[in-house]
DNA sequence: TTGACATATGACAATATTTAGATATAATCA
DNA sequence: TGATTATATCTAAATATTGTCATATGTCAA
C-alpha cells in the first residue's frame, strides 16, 4: 500500500473516531440548525460543561467544527457540511441493516 | 431528544467506532476487490495473525463485513457496499479539509 | 487416529478515552 | 477595580482499546 494513502488513511481514521462517541454525534444534530454558543450544547446533549468542552475539543481537532469568540460566549459551527450527508448515509445503513437483522428472525420464527 | 434517535445513535456510534482504525480502514480496502479469505488480509495490512482476527471480529460485530467457512479458510466479505460510499465520501471531506489548510498556509506567508 | 493447517479466543500489559470535579482564563459589567 | 459569566484546562479514577503471546478450535489429509 502506498505511503500516502497510509497517510489519509490515518486521518480518515481520526475523524471516524471523533464521530464515534453518541455525545458528539448529538452535538453535530445541534448543528444542523446553524452554529451555536457552547451554552447551548449543555442542556441539549445533558452533560456537564467540562465534558462537552472536551468533546468540542476532539470534534475541533479533527475539523469536523470550527470556532468563533463572541462576547463571553464562544460559537460552534460546521466546517464542512457534507459530513451531515455522511452521517445519514450511515443512518441509514445501519436502519437497513437491522431491518435484515429482524427479518432474519421472522424468518427463523417461521420454521 | 427522542429515545429511539439516541438508540440509534448508539448504533452509529458503533458503526463509526469501526472505521476508526487505519488497520481497519486498510481491511476493508483489500474487500473492494470482493470477498477474500483471512490469510489474504496479514500480508496486506502486515500484522499478526491474532491481530486481524481481533480487528476482522470487530468489523463483523458492527455489521459492516460477514464471514462464511469455505474448508480450512474462513472468508469475509462487505455485509452493504454503500460502506464505501460513506468512506470514499470522508476521504473528500479529508482531503478538502487539507487542501483549505494548505491554502491557508500560503496566504500567511504572503504576507 | 494423528498431524498440520487456518483461524479464533483468552490473558495480559501498555496506552487511550471518558467523565466529573476543581480550577484557570478571558470578557464583560457594575 | 472587583465581581460575574462562559468556556477551557487540569487532574484523577474508571473504563475501553490495542497489540502480543499462548492456546484452543475446527477442518482436512495421510
Amino acid at each position: 500500500m502506498a505511503k500516502q494513502s497510509e497517510e489519509i488513511m490515518e486521518l480518515e481514521a481520526e475523524v471516524f473516531n471523533a464521530l464515534a462517541h453518541p455525545l458528539r454525534l448529538k452535538i453535530l444534530e445541534r448543528l444542523r440548525g446553524g452554529a451555536c454558543c457552547v451554552c447551548k450544547f449543555i442542556p441539549y446533549v445533558g452533560a456537564e460543561q467540562s465534558n462537552v468542552s472536551h468533546h468540542l475539543a476532539i470534534l475541533k481537532k479533527a475539523g469536523i467544527v470550527r470556532c468563533e469568540k463572541r462576547g463571553l460566549e464562544v460559537w460552534y459551527g460546521i466546517t464542512d457540511t457534507s459530513i451531515f450527508k455522511i452521517i445519514d448515509m450511515l443512518e441509514e445503513c445501519v436502519i437497513s441493516n437491522l431491518k435484515r437483522k429482524s427479518e432474519l428472525l421472522k424468518e427463523m420464527a417461521r420454521r
